[in-house]
This record gives C-alpha cells, structure tokens and sequence, in this order.
DNA sequence: AATGAATGAGCATTCATTCAT
DNA sequence: AATGAATGAATGCTCATTCAT
C-alpha cells in the first residue's frame, strides 16, 4: 500500500490517520481492518514493503565485471542516490528508530530481508582483499555502517540541516559533492593507500 | 524543562502528550499552556532548549593549542560521543526532521544558534589550509556535514540497524572502532596526503 | 450449540459475540446466520435448548413410590442441585430476565415446555392434601415459586452476597445448611403442623 | 447518577451505553470521563450509589419496640417490598452477578457496606435467643441468606416466570400472598414450634 | 499568577449483518 | 449448502485547548 507508506513516512506512526489512509484508497477504513488487523498490523505491512523495495533498488546493481574499487563505489553511491529517491522510505526507517525499532524487532522476516545487502558488500570487499587493492582485516558491517551513514543522514537530518546552514549543500552541486565525498570516505578506509590515486 | 524533552523526544511531537509533561512536572497542565501558549510552544522551547544544550557540549573544547590535524579528529570525536550521550536531543532533532523542520524554520534564533558551530570547524580548517597540512578549497560547511553524519547516524539509526544486523556495532568497543573510521573518513577527505605530496 | 450457551450465559446477550461462537465451532460465522437469521435467532434457540434440557434435569425423579412429603422435599432438593449444576443456564435465565423476558415472552413453545414442571409440583400436592398430610388450599403455583426462589438465588446471586459476606455459606457444609433450609421452609408452609392436628 | 442506574439496570454493563447516559443528563459525555476516568468507574460509582441507597431503605425501620418475632417479620417484609420498590437496584445487582461479581469484589468499601444488614438481623436474632423465642444455634448469615432470597427472587426472575405460568404471581394480591409465605418459611426455621401460632 | 472544570472534535476499533459467488 | 469479502454505524475513549474564577 503506497498510501500508507506516504501517510506512515510523512506523520509517523502516532501521526498518521487510519482515516487518511482509508480515504485516499479504494477500500474503506473497515476493510483495513479486516486484513491488517490494526493500525499496527498495517504499519507492520507498510514498513516490511517499504524495506523490501528499498533492498531491490540498492541491489539493482551488476558489479561482477567492474574493478573491486569500482564495485565498491558503486555500493556508497547507489544507497546514496537511493536514500534520496526513497525519501518516504527513509523517513519511515527514521520513525520507526524513534519507536525504538520496537516494531522491526517484532518482524520475524526482518533479519532475513537484510542479510543479502550484508552479503553483497562482503563479497566486493573480499574480492577487493584477494585482488590485494583492499586493507584486510576491516568488518565487512562497520563498512556498511560507513555507507549507510551519510546517504541516511543527507536525506533524514536535510531539514534541520538547511534550516541551520542554509539549502547549499541540497543543490544538484552540492549533492554531487557530498557524495563524492562520502565515496572518498569509504574508499579512504578501505583502499589500501599507495593505490588510491 | 528536562521532562518535556523526555516527553518529546521519547514520543514525538505527535505521540507527546501535554498531559504526560504536566503530570511529571510541579506545575499544572494549567500552568504549561499559561507559559508556552500552546503545544507547539513548548515543543518550541524544549527544542531551542536541547540545541543550545548540545551546542554547549559540542563547543566544550580547547582546540588553541592543538595542531589543525588534532583538533580536526577532535571536532569529529567530541560530536560522535555527544550525540550518544545526547540520545534525547538525537531523537528530539529526528522527530523535528520527520516535520520537516516546520518548527525549526520559524524560529529567528535557530540559525544564530548553529552559527558559531560552523565558525569552529571553519576556524580550524584555515588554521590548517594556513600550516599546509589541510586540501585547499573544501567547503566548510560540507566538512561539517561529513562530522555530523556518523555522529547522528550511529544514534538515530540504531535501532533498525541492530535490529537487522545484531548488536555487535554498539558494544564499548564497536562504539570505537566507528569513532576511528569517522575520523580517518574526514581526515583522508581534508589532510593532504603525503603520498602525493 | 454447547459454545453459544456459553458465550451467551457468560457473557449476556450484548455482551456476547456471534465472532467468538463461530470461531469456537467448526462452522463459520456465515454459516450461523445461514441457519439462525440472526444473532436474536441463535440466542433464541439456545435459550429453549437450556430450557428443555434442565426441564429434563429437574424431573429426572420418581416419586411415585414416595410419600407426597417425601415427594415434596426430592421436589426442593432437585432443584437446588440443578440450579448449582446448570449455573450456565441460570446466567442464562437471569439474562434473560434483564431482558425483561423480551425473547422468552415471544417462544410461542415456552409455556408448553414448562407446564410439566407446575404439573409435577401439582400432582405431589394433590396427593398430599388428599392423605391429609398437606394444608388444602394453597397455590401450586405459589408452591413452585417457593421451590425456585432459594434454588434460583442461591445461584444466581452467589457472586455478590459472597463478595459481601464471604464465601462461608458456599462451601459443601453451608451449602448442605442451605438446602436443609430450604427443604425446611417449603415443608413448613405446605405440611400440617402435628401440634395443630 | 440516577440516569447511570436506569442504564446500567435497564442493558446491563456491556449493553449500556455512556452515550445515552451523556445524553439524559445535562453534563456531555466527555464530563463523564472526566469525574469516572472510564465507564467501569461510572459503574462502580453508581454500582456503590444503588447499594448504599438500598441499605438505607432496608434499614428504615425501627425494630427495638417489637419482640424479636415481630422484628423478624419486618426484617423478612421490608426486603420483600424493597426490592419490588428498587427493581432497577435488584436489575443492577443481578447484572453484577452476570459479571461474576467483579467490579464489586474490588470496591474497598463493599463489605463495610454491608456489614450493618447482618448485624441488624444478627441483633434481632440474639434478642430472640434470650427470650427464648427463637431457637439456637442458627447462623445469622443463612437467616439473611433465607430473608433475601425470595425477595430477590421474586423481581430477578419476574419475568421468565410470568412468561412461562402466568402473571397471577404478580398481582397485588399475589404478591401479598408471597410476601406472606416468605415471612412464613422464615419463622418456620427460626421460631420455636410450640410458640408459631 | 494560578487553577478546577469544561468541551468539540476526532481517534482506533468493533459489531452484527449482507453481498456476490 | 456454503463462504470470503465487504460495510455502515456505533462505541469507548483521548486530546489539545479554553472558560470562569
């Protein structure tokens, strides 16, 4: 349901009207009833589709044939752009952290949902290892920390952000520097120095 | 009001209840709306509140006698810690976000406020552009934005991200390691390599 | 139907639920009103199917081989059992008559259903007063009241007279002390006193 | 709340409906919540209410100018007619019942409530013993038990019994004679039988 | 400055019931 | 005979807010 993704990621859960939802759909409130259960149920739906699709999109990628570097760029930049495109889906992750992640706890699917975005840079990290381009010994997770970081934070902390600084950084140029920046993070912590440029 | 930031950062501005505050406070319910005219005027003050506060703990350094190089990881490590040990203003700043910064753009003190954040690090980088040791024409401002993003990711995002990927990032020293990588992460996008030197 | 006997004596008419009787039999809601019309059907049919089935508790006796007094006293102890016995039924009862007998009033078949029951009191008093033994004159109608009375409250009130006075008059002994009593009261008002003889 | 009564008496807890209720005073709904925190707690308040008025008019008797036989038929006729006088008081209590009991085994002050009723047949008993009167050795709690019982009777179950015999047990003259066997069946049990007429 | 009482509007949720097949 | 999907109308309850004092 595309509408309770807007309506969830847009007011957060206690925001967020069942009414509103019921609304801008062809069914009615009752009916949302009748297959989520409650308003929980229903949240619990949106946010599993929210992550699914996400997933698909930051895999949406064919890295076998690039450098280890290159495959490894691809992976900051892709989330980067993503989290950006995905605005509702970051701001439903960024709810349900206010929550506590109480709700993702609970999804049983979860773990499984988000293991293969681990897997994926664990294998461009250790080709980049074997190919000798790539410091050994780093965490394959803390790197996806390093990815994750600052392709969330752009999106999820942009109006707090521009509100103090001003809408530079939230430019076309500016966005392409921030990510050109968030790259050269990542692959400073990883590449192995002499063969950084 | 220390409890109204409990109350909003825990709940959101939706999910807080007035209620809640006052009960937990001398004061009556009364009292909170004789004071702050509304809801909104008390989420406005408790945020103002929290800014100043972190602000404060982020400003308590003494960078005079260091070099560029350290007092840059200083300014990358005092903020990572702080939004841990701030997780209420952490949260507060999400909430705000998931509002699209609506409070935070009417507030005439918000940007004079941040200002002299950016005044340090800015500080701190000519110093460094000055002594050589620092890349000529970065922007300050994404500088700043690079520090920020670990720090308030590794806070606001922690509940999903160890819900998916287990606890093993927020252990005492998985907290180091990440406090490591932010700062080789900005020093390898700002100090001159002494490769290419 | 077993199960909506119990949802409806447990519950009362409002406060039973056609989902909880569907959900606990192996036919579907659906099907309930296939077969009852409505919810008032289906209670309808569980009160008569009560009805009968303490009718038949009540006059599993024989009494024909007893002295009318005799008769008299297994006539207030049967009860008094059945009542204690059945409590779902009398709930059931006693919903009803918050129902100010709106359904039973309009069971076309609930005066036959109960005739036997005045008939059985009848036929021991009429035996009674022709061996002398019981008072001529008295109602037999009155008689069955007086029958019903202790057996009926001493079911149907059990939760707040315990509530008020403790649970002493409804252990084994008390409730034996009851019964006894009972027995006593009715005996008193229809049997001749041999001191008046 | 008089209006509370007739509802909670008239539909029972689950069938009441603190809409009507709102709507026959002049408060709003909304006031309800306020002073009762829920509708169990206008429940409870009117549940408490009914008894103490009960009470009240079951005790309106002066007792101690009467010989102890007297002062018992007044105990056993004062009930009979109350309860007749409150049905929706005996209608309230049937409906907790239902309940099993459960709001008024929570109400701190139920049993002190009730205290006085046993005492008042327990003193008209003692005084009975002495004068030699009444036997010894009965208990007090199965005299009131005894007293209440067709009391209660009589309007609990009114109307499934005139449903299904008639109503000739409900005329003015029917219920005199109740009223009359009643007393009756209680002297029987408690008066010496060289002294009952 | 301080407060107990009041309120309109709305919320998530539930219920008995029926439609289309 | 049997059923999954659908629904209008309530229900208990809550919330931010204000009135009168």
């Amino acid at each position: 349901m595309d509408v309770a993704l807007v309506e969830f990621s847009e007011r957060g859960f206690d925001g967020a009207r069942v009414n509103h939802i019921a609304e801008m759909t062809s069914t009615s409130k009752r009916m949302l009833y009748y297959y989520f259960g409650d308003k929980a149920g229903l949240y619990r739906a949106t946010l599993l589709a929210a992550y699914e699709n996400a997933k698909a999109m930051d895999h949406n990628l064919t890295l076998n044939e690039l450098t280890p570097t290159e495959a490894l760029k691809q992976l900051v930049v892709k989330p980067f752009n993503n989290r950006s495109a995905l605005t509702s889906f970051t701001r439903l992750v960024a709810g349900e952290n206010l929550r506590r992640g109480e709700c993702v706890k609970q999804l049983p699917e979860f773990q499984e949902i988000n293991r293969p975005t681990l897997e994926l840079i664990q294998t461009v990290y250790a080709r980049g290892v074997e190919t000798g381009e790539f410091k050994a010994g780093l965490d394959p997770l803390a790197l996806l920390w390093l990815v994750l970081a600052p392709a969330t934070f752009n999106v999820s902390n942009q109006h707090t952000f521009s509100a103090a600084w001003g809408e530079k950084l939230y430019t076309e140029t500016g966005q392409q520097m921030l990510c050109d920046m968030a790259v050269q993070s990542v692959l400073s912590v990883v590449v192995k120095e002499q063969d950084s440029d």
